[in-house]
DNA sequence: AAGCCACTTAGAATAAGTCTAAAAATAGCT
DNA sequence: AGCTATTTTTAGACTTATTCTAAGTGGCTT
């Protein structure tokens, strides 16, 4: 579990480059997408929907809600993105992490870690009649200061 | 996994028993907060606050929105009751069952179940400095029909 | 009977997300 | 380049779930 978040600072890309992403996965590269996702993979960690439009609020006027909607849902059907709906306050928020994982919510700050699957196994005896395609394990707890 | 819904037909309470148990936990037991009780606890199965509200409509009128609210709140709160954000659809759901336990999402049914925790077992390897006091699961999957 | 307090009420307010219809941008053809 | 079709974006209205508010009700207590 990567406890700092400021390893963001080393991924920065440029215009260029994200556009040339959206590309390579079918999306046309406009403007606004390309501002939401300098955004989203340069600088936010697991932005709700509303974070971004703050964000392109004072970054990039003008860009409406429906816009930050539709690029978010052409990003995740393109699979850059992962849609997360928080257990505990109902919000859905994005990831940029599309491996399989599992998250882990400091109660202290409300921040919300990636977990790796190393880090937590599941372990399924479930009746021969259910087949399961997919498991979320959400975990909430402390982060000791030492 | 109990595969049948339909064993709470066999756990029909009276007015009375419902009144006692609200009275033993330190509720008091007005005829609105009965009559909820009633639907949660002998009818329904993982019902919403909205499932909830259509049912007094016709099973006892007058009976606000409001008052819906905040009885699952106090309900809640006594330990009677366990609210569930659920994962798919972002809606709060109550269940009855407030022992630990996770849930599977039939895909084809929509109907949710409950999973014991024999049948799903979790294992963490955190780090040390991480403690972990709540644990969700949520699996998704089908049903095969023999 | 008067006052008190918990509970309930109807409806307004809020918040997150979706929808709509029109305008603007872009892409494809000749 | 010019014309047309398609895609994307826009502002704002709408929806849905939940919370809030302020007034009303009803049963105890003294």
């Amino acid at each position: 579990m990567k406890l700092d978040h400021g390893h963001k600072i080393y991924n920065q890309l440029t215009s260029a480059q994200i556009e040339k992403r959206l590309n390579d996965i079918g999306i046309s590269a406009t403007a606004q997408r390309i501002a939401i996702c300098k955004y989203i993979l340069c600088e936010a960690d697991h932005p709700t929907a509303e974070d971004i439009k703050k964000w392109t609020d004072v970054n990039f006027p003008k860009l409406s809600r429906a816009t930050v909607y539709n690029t978010l849902e052409v990003l995740v059907q393109a699979g850059l993105l992962k849609e997360l709906k928080l257990p505990h306050t109902g919000k859905i928020v994005y990831d940029t992490n599309v491996a399989e994982h599992f998250h882990f919510l400091d109660s202290n700050t409300g921040k919300l870690f990636d977990v790796s699957p190393e880090e937590c196994q599941v372990t399924l005896a479930m009746p021969n009649d259910i087949s399961v395609q997919g498991v979320e394990v959400f975990l909430r707890g402390k982060i000791s200061i030492k």
